[in-house]
DNA sequence: CATAGATATGAATTGCCATTCATATTGATG
DNA sequence: CATCAATATGAATGGCAATTCATATCTATG
């Protein structure tokens, strides 16, 4: 016998997985996953190339490595948030001030997140990602229809919009110039709540109502 | 003088380029932009691989020209509802249910021009589509808000959700099952357009609150 | 300290498609 | 029909970054 693993070795194979990871992360959050290349990810992580492949089968395993650290960590906030004991309109309002104020915060990561071009292995990261988002939004309609604070509505449909438009709006070629989420943020997210809060709201006017009708009523 | 083209040959180099983008938009309809490879471009246009850079510098222009065709014909078609006289809550129920009613119908390739990873070149293309998109929305919204027709909000904010929503309801991992989307287009449809609606018009009940509300009670 | 297995290295290889280019074909003109 | 220019061809080329692998360096153990 002349070779066994030490724990001092496995701290150190440990250390240096973490150090990948953590390197992978940096330069993610700065150029997304596609400007990520295996080549930087080693040299940030002071090992060779090869040796990324001893701890991650590929650049898709590691880059996924990646994603499921940072979105578990978002998806527990929100959960954490859906999960109080607040009313339903109050959880609401926060998961969605939250969601909507940590994409403002880290915007490139958030780009790599949920909108940057990726390929498969990461796409199915991404739609698990999403679809935890549309579960927790939808989760709190369920609650709030089954109570009465928001009117009867599909609420995985509701929640898809919600998912949708936060996005949309803070993210990509439809959102506000850097300087303006930066100066304007609270301002943002109060509008984007109000209007996906208005989604699921009690109607008192119909939804196709002309003036002349309003002003007669 | 030993050759000059003649009338009949430009119309047969017409043909050519139309075969080519008909074809390529034949092969994005069913795989996407990047499924879309040229030598099968050529081979469906029965045309050899080295001819399509005789009518297209290089794949992206291909898919450009392609992305603007298509993509021109949607938005003149919203562009024309959005114009028309009617009172502004009419065109924007109009206009929303067109968008998402030929999402639903063209499901592949309104994936490919609003959610498949595509790189900077179709990336600008599909920004100059998105935001024309939110333009048009925005238009309605502020004759809307000017009128009274929809209460005081961030026309260009509340667009780009109405923007971001449609999409993600109906396409990607969010989206209902192909079969739902079939047989229940309409109810579907119909909830998305009060979604977005409700986000605009005026409201009864408060249930947000803003945070100098919820600060001041 | 000799040995063997584990781990690390980074230059060379690979795979994938877009793109090129030497060659062939086609069309116009005198 | 001879000539030249335009047009078409498709096998070969090229570029890029992920991945491999022969080699070197470590680490534990008797």
């Amino acid at each position: 016998m002349a070779y066994r693993r030490t724990d001092q070795v496995s701290a150190r194979l440990a250390q240096t997985r973490r150090q990948i990871l953590n390197s992978a992360r940096e330069i993610i959050s700065e150029l997304g996953f596609s400007g990520a290349q295996m080549s930087d990810v080693a040299q940030r992580s002071g090992v060779a190339t090869g040796t990324l492949y001893r701890y991650f089968a590929n650049k898709e395993e590691l880059c996924r490595q990646v994603f499921r650290e940072v979105s578990t960590r978002e998806m527990n906030m929100l959960a954490t948030i859906a999960s109080s004991d607040a009313p339903p309109e109050e959880r609401l309002a926060k998961v969605l001030r939250t969601f909507a104020g940590r994409a403002i915060q880290g915007r490139r990561l958030a780009y790599a997140l949920l909108a940057e071009p990726v390929d498969v292995g990461l796409a199915e990261e991404r739609s698990r990602f999403r679809r935890t988002h549309a579960e927790i939004f939808a989760g709190i309609l369920e609650e709030g229809v089954a109570s009465g604070a928001f009117r009867l509505c599909d609420v995985r449909l509701s929640a898809a919009c919600m998912a949708g438009a936060i996005p949309t709006v803070l993210i990509g070629s439809l959102a506000p110039d850097a300087e303006a989420l930066e100066t304007d943020a609270e301002r943002i997210v109060d509008e984007i709540v109000a209007f996906c809060f208005s989604g699921v709201s009690h109607p008192d006017t119909r939804t196709f109502q002309t003036r002349e009708e309003r002003a007669a009523s």
